[in-house]
DNA sequence: AAGGATACTTTACAGCATAAAGGGATGGAG
DNA sequence: CTCCATCCCTTTATGCTGTAAAGTATCCTT
């Protein structure tokens, strides 16, 4: 399921993700000294994200994390769904905020795509938050930024530069999201791909005896090899076929960008 | 937050997914007649993820719509997992099986994405079923064939199919999520694209007054009109974005399909 | 008529986000 | 120094969720 973004009031959510007051200031009115702030909760967060995944991260459980009850959290935060937002755009601090073009734009979009790869693989509940309304926050704008600056480099048309950006990151996401998910699939169910496959397509015979026949295509391609995967990388089957698919996927893409670059060059 | 598949025995899963017993079969033992069926369950389920959202796909609703309660499905799916995967492997019936490349494997992929595209935004939720393991039914199957069917024709090698597949379905998957989530948003919140950003984007000059300098790239951008939409298309600002990011991409993605096809061309 | 299988309901439980209310500590105002 | 407003945090409660366990009603076979 797709987490939606927040709905509060934008006043807050714009400010609390643009950190407005310097954060950790000493608070000076009456009553008990806080004892949390957002940014340590947003960092506990996204640690019990990373560990356990979006599933298991609960109220209770980040409240836990922190000696408090759930309840807590609400005094710094003002629902789960705009923590997520805060989780989501402090996360992307992690990306590189500059790549140098020297080498021409496709070595460096080349390298954008790989450190986007493996921040998606590092912090999986990414691709689970919903980015139909973007979260509007500093880091992903930074992050925005980066990715523009190389493509303008094609030399392509302002207005064809959004659609670009569109591919390449619905590209990196749809691979890392193929091996993300199997990972954590794996790791929630205890059953590894290969475990879980054998029964599976070991069935298939049985219960669709005419496989062959019935898909005609995707027999013949599989008696040519095409979905042979190379066995000497590591990891299991789906994320060596993840790998493959992602590198293979990535000049696919970049071809398709030199196209576009070719047709409008200056 | 992403659904996984279902994790039970796999001889059931199967066997249900692939409907061994034909299905309103008058059921000759003892006991009461079923009132029910898992077609009916399965189809009822869908039209509830279409019209109410996935998240609102509870097993109690599910019930209610038949006249009965929660407990009852059981009767004839192992779990919500399993529904799950039944309702997805369903769903993909609707999809074309053949594809005619007689005018060439571009105008097919291109029929071939459209026609994905609006299956995806007649049934949202799909997106939000996770690929991580393959339901491996037999309406996915087909589908796959059919694409398959037409990458062929580019005539590249097998291996490279593959991840040439991969591609095309991150891309219209992740352009189709973007509206789809949109419209999801819009709805469950009611609050429209334009009533979202409005307010957003006035806060952000409020809360990052230099923005222009901390993201040149982005406002060069948007000074030469790239982040502009088209007014006289349909729906929301988000939903047109999305429109022409998707026929824009996909004439990116087909130029490097066409460079991969000239690089391996028998 | 008896027995057993089957369809379905009822009840119950643990877990979720969060509203509402209360406890207890703190610092400023009088 | 006293009083009180303020604020952090906890407790309690509500209405959701999937589904385990047990119970009821219906039907066919013997």
């Amino acid at each position: 399921m797709v987490v939606f973004a927040a709905q509060g009031d934008p006043r807050r959510s714009m400010s609390l993700l643009w950190r407005e007051k310097p954060a950790g200031q000493p608070s000076k009115g009456p009553g008990p000294k806080p004892g949390l702030s957002v940014d340590l909760i947003v960092e506990t967060a996204i640690s019990l994200a990373d560990e356990r995944g979006l599933p298991a991260l609960s109220m209770r459980a980040v409240g836990e994390s922190l000696g408090r009850t759930a309840m807590a959290l609400y005094t710094y935060v003002p629902s789960k769904t705009e923590l997520l937002d805060l989780m989501y755009d402090s996360v992307h601090a992690e990306l590189p905020v500059r790549y140098d073009t020297g080498a021409g734009w496709r070595v460096a979009l080349v390298e954008w795509a790989e450190d986007l790869w493996r921040f998606y693989l590092r912090h999986p509940w990414v691709l689970q938050v919903s980015q139909a309304r973007p979260v509007l926050g500093p880091h992903e704008y930074a992050g925005l930024d980066a990715v523009l600056g190389i493509v303008t480099e094609i030399g392509m048309e302002a207005r064809r530069v959004p659609p670009a950006i569109g591919v390449l990151f619905s590209f990196v996401r749809g691979a890392a999201r193929n091996v993300a998910e199997a990972r954590q699939a794996g790791q929630l169910t205890g059953v590894s791909d290969e475990d879980w496959w054998f029964p599976r397509s070991a069935m298939l015979e049985e219960v669709a005896p005419d496989f062959d026949t019935r898909f005609p295509v995707v027999t013949e391609l599989a008696a040519k090899g095409a979905f042979d995967v190379d066995h000497e990388a590591g990891g299991s089957y789906l994320e060596r076929e993840g790998r493959q698919a992602f590198e293979a996927g990535l000049v696919l893409v970049l071809d398709g960008l030199e196209a576009a670059g070719a047709g409008s060059a200056t």
